[in-house]
RNA sequence: GCGCCCGUAGCUCAGUGGAUAGAGCGUUCGCCUCCGGAGCGAAAGGUCAGAGGUUCGAAUCCUCUCGGGCGCGCCA
């Protein structure tokens, strides 16, 4: 349960007798009232905006209507305390009991405990990586990767229906670089003396084992075939060893997606013309000359009519083409067609996931989405700034294998998949994050991945020593316990802190942030922790109290709920908790 | 020149209309015979870049200025 919510459509329910009882107009939108908490815990657990915001429509002083509000919730069983402060905040503190049935719905769910029906079902497509197949991924794409990979799941978590696709750009300049240079080593796999890879073609080492395939493949049949012929059997070799090994990247970092597209066979099923026939119909391509960029201007500016969409109905800045001079499709014709094919059959709401330096072409896609579906908000982009990779606070560069770039599988090998996840959720995703490949490995108190799994594997210390001393550690024997014995001001503050969690997902759905998460669990693990150690000092607060049963169970029963919900988090991150470190 | 993102404590960053703006690191001062060691507790520290505006209420929304990053037809 979102107990804000639940507060919050307590007050609603109030407003809509008072309305009918005739206290109050009954017309009053209500869905700008919110639950929040107040910022000092001592003005309780919940304040609603009820009042402030619905005042002036009711024609009452918003401390008028909050007192009135306030009188009919104080009977609820649920509510302890209700006062009305400052300008008409209604503040609640809730009732000991609600917080006890808190703690027992956590026990009882365990780690499902957190999901919500927020997303009804409805489908969201989200597309993320969709690295060209031209090399290995790099610690950026990793980031975007991580990105889409934990919001898919919070999405999943908040109650959609997610599917997580791959957009592969298997069409183009780029691949035709690619089949040149795969045939190049594929001369150099005969014998022949290739030299440096020349300026345009692809330097990485990575091309070899593409070379020799070839050659296995065709020996040196290969190069009696016709230009045409060559290149169109070297680019498929190419294209589908550089996707495997993607994928088995990928795979290292525990992230697979639903669907790979193909830009290709997009192209070649005909639905760039059937996307943009539908903006035809819309009055929304037509023939016309651009003005040049201003600026810099490009020296082989040549003016010339060509086709193009009317992205500035949709607050793009100016009409985009879609052909270029050869004829052929514009990457952002095929990408309409892309983003045309996935509303159509893949989700009613579409998020991509880009790196930042593609930040300038999200006016034009979002334009055209809007135009095929009419909707606003269909598409909803995320971009992710440059991880800086360090090791001890000094920059690293260079890597053999790609030719310039970290590559995620050698931060993968190193740092291991967990802490990748981790610390790439660490920042929000639209600030540049520094990845030091020796501080995130730190057993110590300054690294939040250690100390979020430092907090998981502590209680389950507690569990196995609560064993040992007779006590049944199971959840199904713990929701008997008698929770009134959890009367420490930190212990109820912990029991809040997880009871908060279902908030957490849905706020994180909501605004397509799963950092929300990280930083979350975070503040999870310094609340057990802040109490693990009162129970330095104070030896009457540890767990174990082998002189009183029913104080024991309840702090276990304690125990497993920080174990579910932090259990519960990092599932959703994608990271596996840790029993002992 | 234009567009997008960012500007919050000494540093790195949370906080997408609510009350006295938070955390970690660093600094200062105490504690450390510990269920699990990889420390604990407390304090100091702020013109939320700046100026206007919107309203009961703004770090948050709008406008402008300054500063930083990214991008700007036939690359994807």
């Amino acid at each position: 349960m979102n107990y804000f919510e639940h507060f919050n459509n307590l007050a609603l329910q109030e407003l809509e007798f008072l309305a009918k009882n005739g206290d109050i107009p009954s017309d009053l939108n209500l869905s700008r009232a919110t639950a929040g908490s107040p910022r000092d815990p001592n003005h309780g657990d919940v304040a609603l905006n009820a009042a402030m915001v619905l005042a002036k429509d009711a024609r009452m002083k918003p401390r008028d209507l909050a007192e009135l509000i306030a009188s009919r919730l104080r009977s609820h069983d649920d509510i302890e305390l209700v006062e009305v402060a400052g300008p008409g905040f209604i503040n609640i503190q809730a009732s000991p009991g609600f917080w006890s049935a808190r703690l027992l719905e956590i026990l009882s769910l365990g780690r499902e405990y957190g999901a919500s029906n927020m997303g009804a079902g409805r489908r969201v497509n989200i597309e993320y990586v969709s690295a060209n197949p031209t090399g290995p991924l790099h610690v950026g794409h990793g980031r975007g990767a991580v990105f889409g990979d934990a919001l898919a799941a919070v999405l999943r978590k908040a109650g959609f229906d997610v599917v997580k696709e791959y957009y592969i750009n298997d069409a183009g300049a780029q691949v035709d670089i690619l089949a040149q240079t795969a045939l190049l080593r594929a001369r150099e796999a005969l014998g022949e003396e290739i030299g440096p890879i020349p300026d345009g073609l692809y330097p990485g080492d990575y091309m070899i084992p593409v070379g020799e395939a070839l050659v296995s493949d065709h020996g040196d049949a290969l190069f009696r075939m016709s230009d045409q012929e060559q290149n169109e059997v070297a680019r498929g070799k190419a294209i589908s060893m550089m996707m495997d090994s993607i994928r088995d990247d990928l795979a290292a970092a525990g992230i697979n997606q639903d669907i790979f597209s193909s830009e290709r066979s997009i192209v070649e099923a005909g639905s760039v013309d059937a996307a943009l026939a539908t903006l035809e119909s819309k009055g929304l391509v037509y023939e016309g000359i651009l003005e040049p960029p201003k600026g810099k201007i490009p020296e082989d500016w040549e003016e010339r009519p060509q086709t193009l969409f009317r992205a500035t109905n949709f607050g793009d800045d100016v009409d985009r083409p879609l052909k270029k001079s050869d004829g052929s499709w514009t990457y952002f014709a095929t990408d309409i067609a892309y983003h045309f094919d996935k509303i159509s059959h893949r989700g009613e709401e579409l998020i991509d996931v880009w790196g930042a330096d593609h930040g300038g072409y999200v006016k034009r896609v979002s334009a055209a989405v809007q135009a095929l579906t009419g909707k606003k908000d269909a598409l909803d982009v995320k971009l992710c700034q440059l991880v800086r990779v360090l090791r001890d606070g000094e920059l690293v560069r260079m890597s053999k294998r790609s030719g310039d770039f970290i590559t995620l599988r050698e931060v993968v090998d190193e740092v291991g998949r967990d802490v990748l996840r981790f610390i790439m959720l660490t920042r929000k995703n639209d600030a540049p994050l520094d990845f030091d490949l020796a501080r995130v490995v730190n057993q110590s108190k300054d690294n939040p991945v250690f100390y979020v799994q430092y907090a998981h594997a502590r209680c389950c210390s507690v569990l196995r020593h609560a064993k040992d001393a007779g006590f049944s550690e199971r959840p199904e024997d713990l929701i008997h316990a008698d929770l009134t014995q959890l009367a420490d001001e930190d212990e109820i503050g912990l029991i809040k802190l997880l009871a908060s969690w279902p908030r957490i997902i849905e706020q994180a759905a909501e605004a397509h942030e799963p950092h929300r998460v990280a930083f979350y669990l975070q503040e999870a693990a310094a609340a057990f922790h802040q109490l693990w150690n009162k129970g330095r000092d104070d030896t009457t607060l540890r767990f174990i109290q082998t002189s009183d049963q029913e104080a024991t169970k309840a702090r276990l029963a304690l125990v497993q709920g920080v174990i579910a919900v932090i259990a519960s988090g990092l599932n959703v991150l994608g990271v596996q908790p840790a029993e002992e470190m």
